[in-house]
RNA sequence: CGGGGCGUGGUGUAACGGUAACACGAACGCUUUGGGAGCGUUUGUUCCGAGUUCGAAUCUCGGCGCCCCGACCA
């Protein structure tokens, strides 16, 4: 991608409203841009990172069985009126009218949706387990939305759903479910700051886990027993001063941001829908289920509070938007054509590169790169030249190194 | 939803009730080219509505919007 024509602009200014540091790098650096309360365009930079996100996530959600489904956001007022939701989520549902009297709601969620599917292919034992996602919008009026694309009116989320004939077959994949989620967390560059946090299950079942990432700007207080290492949340703490685990008493006590959560959901949709199965011994039995979620703008918040500088944001190789930044410092046909040429030998290799060729000054170039924060910086210029060489510096590190331009490729290669 | 703060060019800020200004940005020209370059020219602003006043960015009322704290967060 050329800088030149990148749909994006950097801006030096500190953001006057942003006071988390990924809501002013994100919106300093060009990756989002606020329409309204709570309410975000991902602009190209930022939407090739939620992508990258989206990908980890993807893949091991089929690692685990899970298959990719797509569903409405437009739901109608039945389906929820079915589990009494329409009236228990009243406060942050987005309800409408169409066209006369009929209404509608915006999904904060699927469960609602997917269960009438759902009805539609199980009926025996021999149909389960199974395991559906999807990603996609999800709407919820949240009464305060804050620090960014943290916590917003409107977000992209992945949800697993798994149907289950029963407790022990869903207690299993759980745990698989859950080894899952500390790998894309370990994979989005977050795993050593992210903890699986025992969590109430809320009106589900009586225990949850959350995956919640240390840091400071965190709304959650996660506390981590000092004896086992196992986390737990503000209301489990409550109710067990000492350890669940361990029986110790003594725990660090930590700020974090939730990332993930997974739920037992047990018959609690499965029975208002009637979705039952006729089991091996003839009786017809409710369906077991769980859910699985993970905020896909929100993690990608969360991985710039987890890693930046003074000077911008600092991307984990797997989900930078480019791999690259290739900067030309001085506009003269030479420097140009050389930097034309590693531009396109590393397309060649399928490397994503952003190419700065602006006429600006190496210093603005400079500094504007550290904001946007991708991994590898490769400068070209008149001095690098004459021994055929690009300097390579990696964002995260301060060391500079003179490589000759042929060993560019070997040396992003791992 | 309770409490607080704030709305001024694209961004960040200034202006006692008395001609709306500065920096950054953007555009053009010339000079520059290794850490946000220099000079010159140009561009563009008081959230909306009412009120007080000779006169309102400034005071009052209402609305809208944004941010923060809290509550909430399947």
């Amino acid at each position: 991608m050329l800088q030149s024509k990148l749909f994006y602009k950097a801006n030096k200014n500190k953001s006057a409203e942003a006071d988390s540091v990924s809501h002013d790098l994100l919106t300093r650096a060009g990756y989002i841009d606020q329409l309204m309360a709570g309410v975000y365009t991902f602009l190209p930079l930022g939407f090739l990172v939620l992508k990258n996100i989206e990908s980890i996530i993807r893949k091991n959600m089929e690692v685990i069985g899970g298959q990719e489904i797509l569903m409405p956001v437009l739901h109608s007022k039945e389906i929820w009126q079915k589990t009494g939701r329409w009236d228990a989520l009243n406060d942050i549902l987005f309800k409408m009218k169409g066209n006369g009297e009929k209404e509608y709601v915006l999904a904060p969620t699927h469960e609602e949706s997917l269960i009438p599917s759902a009805k539609k292919i199980i009926f025996s034992y021999r149909d389960l387990p199974f395991y559906v996602f999807h990603i996609q919008l999800k709407f919820r009026d949240e009464l305060r939305t804050k620090s960014g694309i943290l916590r917003t009116k409107e977000f992209i989320m992945k949800d697993l759903y798994s149907f289950h004939a029963n407790q022990a077959d869903l207690d299993k994949y759980y745990e698989v479910a859950a080894k899952a989620y500390e790998k894309i967390f370990k994979e989005s560059g977050i795993g050593k700051i992210t903890y699986r946090t025992l969590a109430s299950g809320g009106s589900f079942s009586k225990y949850s886990d959350e995956f919640q990432m240390a840091t400071e700007i965190g709304e959650d207080v996660i506390y981590i027993c000092k004896k086992c290492g196992i986390a737990i949340n503000k209301e489990i703490k409550a109710e067990n001063p000492i350890c669940p685990k361990c029986q110790g008493a003594e725990f660090e006590e930590k700020k974090a941001v939730e990332v993930g959560n997974i739920f037992k959901l047990g018959t609690k949709f499965s029975a208002p829908f009637n979705l039952k199965f006729t089991d091996k011994d003839a009786v017809d039995k409710s369906v077991i289920m769980g859910c699985y979620g993970i905020g896909l703008g929100r993690l990608m918040g969360a991985i710039v509070e987890a890693s930046h500088d003074d000077k911008g944001i600092i991307w984990p190789k797997s989900v930078a938007p480019f791999l690259v930044h290739l900067i030309q410092v001085e506009n003269n046909i030479k420097v140009a054509k050389a930097c034309q040429k590693v531009y396109q030998d590393l397309q060649k290799e399928n490397i994503k590169v952003l190419y700065d060729d602006r006429q600006k000054s190496p210093g603005e170039k400079f500094a504007e790169s550290d904001l946007i924060g991708i991994p590898y910086r490769v400068v070209v210029s008149e001095r690098t030249l004459k021994i055929n060489s690009v300097e390579m510096k990696e964002r995260s590190k301060s060391k500079i190194q003179l490589i000759k331009v042929k060993q560019i490729l070997n040396f992003l290669k791992p």
